[in-house]
DNA sequence: AAACGCGCTGAGACCGGTCTCAATCTACGC
DNA sequence: GCGTAGATTGAGACCGGTCTCAGCGCGTTT
């Protein structure tokens, strides 16, 4: 007994509503699908029946001749993360205007998860995918999906080799100026704090996991370069999930850095509170600048300057992109790079003497 | 030329794997799917075909003969608020362990938005709904469903008149501590601040359109009663979107208010910037108390008390509870309520003199 | 030796739509 | 009055799976 989730009701098809009508399958088949053409008497007939009986269309029958399932997947690390509930607020509005609905995936940053959540996408036979993809270096996850010709639009992050569309935050400008602004206050050791997963230490060049914070590092480290720091590779720390930002953050401070830029707001978070704990002022014992305005940026005592992201744009045009490609846009795949927006707030100071 | 994005290529079927391995359609359908009987040999046959031809299932073939699509629909407000984002991951984890995906849809909190999301998701023929639904008093948006036959199961708020499955907190247990809490510390005049629609002044017994900022009001009302303090109701302020929390939150202070139970954490972020606007030390002139354990909430100065709610777990459960139903519980529908948390922070003072 | 059971396989219907194509009907032009 | 374009309708194939049922080969039972 196939689809008839409890009571032995079946949902009705076209055919009933064709048998109640008096009409062929084909016809009522038409004016309920809206596409042919069908005489005004003819039509009534069979909405009214359509009406009678309950009728309510099976999306699915539909794609499977059409080809088309009106939905798109979005892969994200993890929708709790803000940054990822708001890029997919951003993505679903677009979608939703375009007729479009999103199956949602959380990738927890892991290969597997992605690998695993592309194919589950593929066979749900989605129009196009929008992910964040869980490593820059390696989408081997992703080339089934691209290999069978589906859209797929990155967002947040590029990923190497893979002939897409990506949409992204211009990272490394965003990361040269909150340095600089540290610079400008007189800081000279100033520190790079990320959760990323990095083999050994940072070295200028390496490549990372993830080219959001690969190109936060280069416009970290470039701002050292140009301020005359020697070896600025030094100041990046990386491993900061693995390690603990507590760890690094009281390590930092015995080192005796003066400043941090924080990769992200979940990081600055705990920065902010271990510094707290340890009782080192912000700003005048240690300066915090970070990625993201997150609401508690603007509410904590100091509050923190921040680089903006504008994150549910990138959501946003990330679908633009996508619907496009769907539609059919055989165009070069592009790369697009959206500004960020620095917000000054009270947590940079002059480093103490 | 259906199913074939772009390049010609069609997507590969049992047919063709069929054919390649030399077996016939249901053969191959039998391997590949994993439910008949097949001989050794044939069945390495049939696999090293698939292999070969990249043949990849399609899900919604599937789902068109079983009846069973493996996918849920969440309809939450607005998956940028974090509360949903958390009850959505929590949702997530157990529908991915169960083999289901999830269609995730934005209500807004509006009623057309979410009867229209209930057409989608039936039209997708998704195995159950899980709904924070926009209307506690008139769920007619959701009769849909139920009428089908179709899973539902309720998060955050109940519906009137609808027998269905709900997980929710102990809403009106938590406004009731939270406000004894403030009454202990001798405050008198203390209001209650929600963004929720409401036509004219409350007045005790009024139906609210969500149940659970209706069990939050209950509870306050019933602290005040214990207290002795003639007429709650007027302290009850609601419509805070319509007339912006800033607006009442200048009221209350005229009014001569000494304390401010937030609905939830949106409502105290507001209360919080206006009050720090207007120069009014928390707690010491005002206390603030509220909803949620938001991320801000312990970072800001002062941190904030607040009443923490179970929110992934809700998600989980009400996921759990959904998936029984579906497995075909036929048992009578429940209505789970979850405990809610203290977290005593520095957002209480005695009123002053 | 006939009957039976069982494992394996294939033919073909079915799910609920869309779509092509042919048949029929109508109305218009000359 | 007749030919024909155009509108309307129906029959049936098709999408890609699942599933029922019958047929076949072969070892076992009596």
């Amino acid at each position: 007994m196939p689809a008839d989730h409890l009571n032995g009701r079946r949902e009705v098809t076209v055919s009933d509503v064709a048998a109640a009508a008096k009409v062929s399958k084909a016809t009522a088949a038409r004016v309920l699908g809206g596409y042919g053409a069908a005489s005004e008497a003819v039509r009534d007939r069979v909405q009214a029946a359509a009406e009678e009986l309950g009728y309510r269309p099976n999306a699915l029958a539909k794609t499977m001749t059409t080809g088309r399932s009106n939905s798109i997947g979005i892969i994200v690390g993890d929708i709790e993360n803000p940054f990822f509930a708001q890029a997919t607020r951003g993505a679903a509005d677009v979608a939703k205007a375009a007729g479009y609905d999103l199956i949602l995936l959380n990738s927890d940053e892991h290969a597997d998860a992605e690998e695993n959540a592309v194919s589950v996408l593929l066979a749900k036979r989605v129009d196009g995918i929008l992910v964040a993809p869980a490593s820059t270096t390696d989408p081997s996850t992703l080339r089934a999906a691209v290999e069978r010709g589906r859209p797929l639009v990155l967002f947040d992050r590029i990923a190497d080799g893979l002939d897409v569309d990506a949409v992204v935050a211009d990272n490394r400008a965003g990361a040269r100026r909150l340095t600089d602004l540290l610079l400008e206050a007189g800081h000279r050791r100033v520190a790079f704090v990320s959760t990323i997963v990095h083999e050994g230490d940072y070295r200028v060049g390496d490549r990372l996991g993830s080219s959001s914070v690969g190109d936060r590092v280069t416009g970290f480290v470039e701002a050292l370069e140009v301020a005359g720091i020697p070896d600025p590779a030094r100041f990046v720390r990386l491993n900061a999930r693995r390690d603990g930002v507590d760890a690094i953050v009281r390590g930092l401070v015995d080192e005796g850095i003066t400043a941090i830029v924080a990769s992200d707001s979940l990081i600055a978070q705990a920065a902010f509170r271990t510094l707290r704990e340890l009782g080192i002022p912000i700003p005048t014992a240690v300066s915090l600048v970070a990625f993201d305005d997150a609401d508690w940026t603007s509410l904590s005592a100091p509050a923190i300057t921040v680089m903006a992201q504008p994150i549910h744009e990138i959501g946003a045009e990330a679908a633009r992109l996508l619907i496009r490609r769907i539609a059919g846009d055989g165009s070069p795949h592009e790369n697009v790079v959206l500004p960020q927006r620095l917000i000054e707030r009270e947590s940079i100071a002059p480093p103490p003497d």
